[in-house]
Order: C-alpha cells, then sequence, then structure tokens
DNA sequence: ATAACGATTGAACAGTTATTCAATCGTTAT
DNA sequence: ATAACGATTGAATAACTGTTCAATCGTTAT
C-alpha cells in the first residue's frame, strides 16, 4: 500500500531503514480501521453514559432515557450503534426490551481510558 | 442535574430505586464527557496510524507523513491533536520536530482495543 | 541577506454524526 | 377490534471533523 522508500523530505529526515521498520511493525489497515471504529463509539458521551448505566445492571430503554433525561429516540438510536458493534446484548420482554452489555472487555477498556485521565 | 424522579414511562418501566441506583454509579458528568473526549482522540484511523508509528521509535513530522504516505500538513494537523491529549511528547532538533509517545497508557489502551476486535 | 526546507497554522470544503420529529411496529391491555 | 405504550425507524437539520490548499514561521544552509 505504501512505498517506503518515497523520499518527501529528501535524506536529511526521512530515512529507509527507519520508516520501512516503523510500517513494518503497523498492523493491517483493515485492522486499524477497525479499531478506530471501535473507539469512534466509545467517543461520544451519551454512549459513554449508556455503558456505565448498564455497568451497574440491566436496564430497558425507557429507564436509559430516564436517567439521562433524553428521548426515546435517541437512546434507541445509540444502542443500535452500540449493538452494532457487539457492545450490548438485548432481550425482549413484553413491550419492554432490556439492554445489558454482552462482555467484560467493554469494562476493561472504560477502566482504561478512566485511569488515563484521572491521573 | 438529572431527576431520577421523573416517571417518564409510568411505573411500570422505570422504577425509582432502579433508576435511582444505576445513577448513583453514574461518574461525574464532566469525567465522562472527559472520557468521551479520550476516546474520541483514537477514534481516527490516521491517529491510530500515528500512534502505532511512534510505538516503535521516535519519529518526526516529515518521516510520519512518508510513511502514511500523506501530506505534511495533515500529519501536523493531527500531531496538534494528539498533543493537546497529551498522547505524544515532541523535541526540536534543527528544522525537525520529533515526536514520541507521551506515556506507556498508549500501548495499552490501543492493546486492549485490538484484544477486542481480534478475538 | 537570501534561499531552501521542515513544520505549523487558518480558512474552506466535503463528509460524517447526534439529535429531533413524525410515522410506524409489536405487544398488551380494555 | 381498538387503544395505549414501549420501542424502532427514516428523513431532516445542525454541529462537528479530517483533509486540502495557501500562507507563514523558524532554522539552516549558501
Amino acid at each position: 500500500m505504501h512505498d517506503p522508500d518515497v523520499t518527501l523530505c529528501e535524506e536529511t529526515c526521512v530515512h529507509g531503514d527507519k520508516t520501512a521498520r516503523a510500517l513494518r511493525s503497523l498492523p493491517e489497515d483493515d485492522l486499524l480501521i477497525d479499531l478506530a471504529e471501535l473507539y469512534k463509539i466509545f467517543g461520544d458521551s451519551t454512549r459513554i453514559k449508556i455503558l456505565y448505566l448498564l455497568f451497574a445492571q440491566e436496564l430497558c430503554v425507557c429507564d436509559i432515557a430516564a436517567s439521562l433525561n433524553m428521548t426515546l429516540s435517541a437512546i434507541s438510536h445509540q444502542l443500535r450503534i452500540l449493538k452494532g458493534a457487539k457492545l450490548v446484548k438485548f432481550r425482549k420482554d413484553g413491550k419492554s426490551v432490556y439492554y445489558s452489555l454482552a462482555d467484560e472487555h467493554v469494562n476493561s477498556i472504560l477502566a482504561q481510558g478512566m485511569e488515563h485521565i484521572t491521573e
């Protein structure tokens, strides 16, 4: 995909072996895009709040909306995104739909980030 | 900020104690916004690639641009964002500016996310 | 001094995104 | 059947974001 031998800023700055080594350690492009896509989902305070609420217990859409003082529609849209990223799962019970965290990875990712900003 | 006693969907769905408990476990609003802000920075493949390149070694702007086949300007703009989030640090040497990762948190955050998507 | 080069900056543009609004679906009552 | 309610959906709007382009800064040469 990239040309390691490209010399954009002459020999002064770009060393073939230097960039070549850096590029060798760079994961596949698709993988990095997927990774960015994952973080993009965490990059919204509404979604972060939803995940934190679900950390404590399963909640229906209505509960989440009431807790965050937002509309059902707005929450439902965000839950669809979280669902698509397999970060939350759901079960239907009558008219309500109860959401919960998909796995423990979510917790550890959130904890990691929280650690960074609270130091 | 929120009213735990709000009953958006009557008594059926929203239980006062339920949402109250969920809200109690919810961190401060400002903190969650900061957290989302951090993930937003990771939520771009260009920035992810830059961080991965710097994981291997320090690089000047020109090296990064050449490695990713992008313009100096585009890289510089992204580095400014990474700098603002204290994810990278830099040192000046003549005409060049060399960037490197600010701390090891960056690694662990990236590793955590990578683990999630590669399972 | 002047020129060259790496790097930064700001404005502009295109693409993306979160919320709102209105309409609709599915389920459970009456 | 009809009504009510929780939830979902799609279109529309406003706000945001990443890259490009052109201009500029700082440093190092000639």
